[in-house]
RNA sequence: GCCCUCAUCGUCUAGAGGCCUAGGACGCCGCCCUUUCAAGGCGGUAGCACGGGUUCGAAUCCCGUUGGGGGCACCA
């Protein structure tokens, strides 16, 4: 057999086309470093035209699951990152999932033994550790030593009469590899170090460094932009490539990006709390918020404008504007810019939105009945601006949704305001309340304030803070009077005077 | 250790040799508005890491120093 598998597939699409991938290895829930280099890849594929590709990087299946495999898609869907080629839209150039391409990977496996661009290692896993040790003991590179690189028959005939079984190692050409990289311009490594590496298993299985240049040819990538980890294995990659008979012209574009850090300065991880997409998601941030803060880290349209959608970058974005050097990640900033989605919302969107978050707290049924349907309908506008994201929101509008038996009052609320001293307050509020002939907040607000401002001669604050806690049970929550329309006469009087037997 | 890479307010950024007395945003501080909290309005605080060059002129170009990050896996 000495036919070359065949590259027709990709030769046969249009040179002119940007193709543009985005290959995560979801070995949990995608974070948020991942999904800023989804965002660009997806603008730039949008912005020149092209097409994005989504593919799935899941070689390693003792970390890859399905679950996470699921997760990333729904992920990139909630975002509105839609891709044109991909798990669950197919294309021209799939599948998708390395896990389905295991015949291609062994096809070039088979060719690269065969024309002497890799050779068997029968190395094993503790020899590799043991030398990779005494050689960082003594102060020189840890890479692979090249043992196996040019092994006589009679050793190989001694390491299979071992027993041993023989990873498939790249042989590195001497030399070197320049590539201008589209975020930081030409880089050169010198191969010398540049070690031989593993692209298969000896059980045939593909490493990401055979599956990564397979696909990306074999899919006509024309932009490979990934995160900054990877740049000192594209040299690799792109021997790879040339192995493959790639033409030197016709070698993707790289683009490698800088990492997202966290406060402290270190790469974003676990350890600095909730860094994935779907944490995010659940705690109330909007897809929209979510892409445009974390387009900020590293690019901005060039003037100042902070507040931009993805069809904004779609019309703009270009890989050349990316910044070099690693941005901060800044929850306070992307809690002003989804503060600023929110309030951007048209008023039936954000009701919309709030009610998943209501159902989940307990707050609303999974089938709203129409007096929550009421209730939510009445209270959205009045906090759509004073919250940064839905979960705040749920928090805040609790006390029109719980009954009375469950209706509880902040400790240190009460403590503060309701008390022997503004208990007649309560008491004032509750008369006047009761002889409100239309229960409307205009209303309420005037009878209100002729009773505690006017009558008391209160400063507003005073006067209705007392009433805010006994009846909402917190000392900050959305306008009270709007509110109390919304609770209602009855419960409303229910709860000042609770508030009253209790100081 | 070696290789690669990065460097503008606390943070994200604008800045392509003169437009820079370095602009915007978040945060912070003050004032205004105000039924709480927000939102909004006005004002303020704060930065070119350091040292050499190149140039009439450097945040911007070059070199070095320092500091940060990544890589040198049968992970990706």
């Amino acid at each position: 057999m000495t036919d070359r598998p065949s590259t027709e597939a990709s030769q046969a699409a249009d040179v002119a086309e940007t193709r543009v991938r985005f290959a995560p290895s979801p070995s949990g829930d995608l974070h948020v470093g991942n999904i800023r280099t989804a965002i660009y890849c997806w603008a730039y594929a949008r912005r020149t035209g092209g097409s994005f590709v989504f593919r799935i990087e899941d070689t390693d299946k003792s970390r890859v699951t399905d679950e996470y495999i699921h997760a990333a898609i729904e992920s990139m869907r909630w975002l509105g990152l839609d891709w044109d080629e991909g798990p669950e839209v197919g294309g021209g150039f799939g599948p998708y999932l390395q896990s389905q391409r295991m015949d291609i990977y062994r096809e070039w496996s088979r060719l690269f033994l065969e024309e002497g661009h890799a050779y068997r290692c029968y190395c094993t896993p503790e020899e590799l550790e043991e030398r990779r040790e005494k050689a960082r003991a003594e102060g020189r590179p840890p890479g692979y030593d090249g043992r196996c690189r040019n092994l006589s028959p009679e050793q190989i005939a001694a390491y299979e009469a071992e027993g041993r079984k023989p990873v498939l190692r790249f042989r590195m050409p001497p030399g070197k590899t320049t590539f201008v990289d589209l975020v930081r311009g030409e880089v050169t490594f010198e191969h010398e170090y540049v070690p031989d590496f593993v692209l298969a298993r000896a059980d045939g299985s593909p490493l990401y460094t055979l599956a990564v240049a397979v696909d990306d040819v074999l899919m006509k990538i024309t932009h490979v932009v990934r995160g900054e980890d990877l740049l000192s294995s594209t040299p690799r990659q792109v021997a790879v490539y040339r192995a493959m008979g790639v033409a030197e012209a016709d070698l993707p574009r790289f683009a490698h990006l800088p990492f997202v850090m966290g406060p402290d300065n270190t790469k974003l991880s676990k350890r600095h709390g909730a860094t994935t997409i779907g944490a995010f998601r659940n705690k109330g941030y909007l897809p929209e918020a979510m892409c445009n803060y974390l387009a900020l880290l590293g690019w901005s349209p060039g003037d100042d404008r902070e507040f931009f959608s993805l069809a904004e970058m779609a019309r703009e974005f270009d890989l050349a504007r990316v910044n070099a050097s690693p941005a901060r990640f800044d929850v306070r900033k992307l809690d002003a810019i989804n503060g600023d989605w929110i309030r951007a919302l048209a008023p039936a969107d954000f009701e919309a939105r709030l009610v998943p978050f209501l159902q989940h707290a307990g707050l609303m049924s999974r089938e709203p009945t129409d007096e929550e349907r009421r209730m939510v309908h009445g209270v959205a506008p009045l906090i759509q601006e004073r919250v940064a994201h839905l979960t705040e929101a749920a928090d805040m509008v609790g006390f029109l949704f719980v009954d009375d038996a469950h209706f509880t009052v902040d400790q240190e609320a009460a403590a503060r305001l309701l008390t022997a001293e503004t208990r007649p307050v309560l008491t004032a509020a509750s008369e006047a309340l009761s002889g409100v002939s239309e229960w409307r907040t205009a209303e309420i607000e005037a009878v209100l304030r002729a009773a505690l401002v006017d009558g008391l001669g209160l400063k507003p604050k005073l006067a209705f803070g007392p009433v805010r806690v006994a009846v909402t049970g917190r000392r900050v929550s959305p306008p009270l009077f709007e509110s109390l329309e919304l609770l209602g006469r009855v419960r409303t009087l229910a709860r000042l005077e609770r508030a009253r037997n209790t100081v």
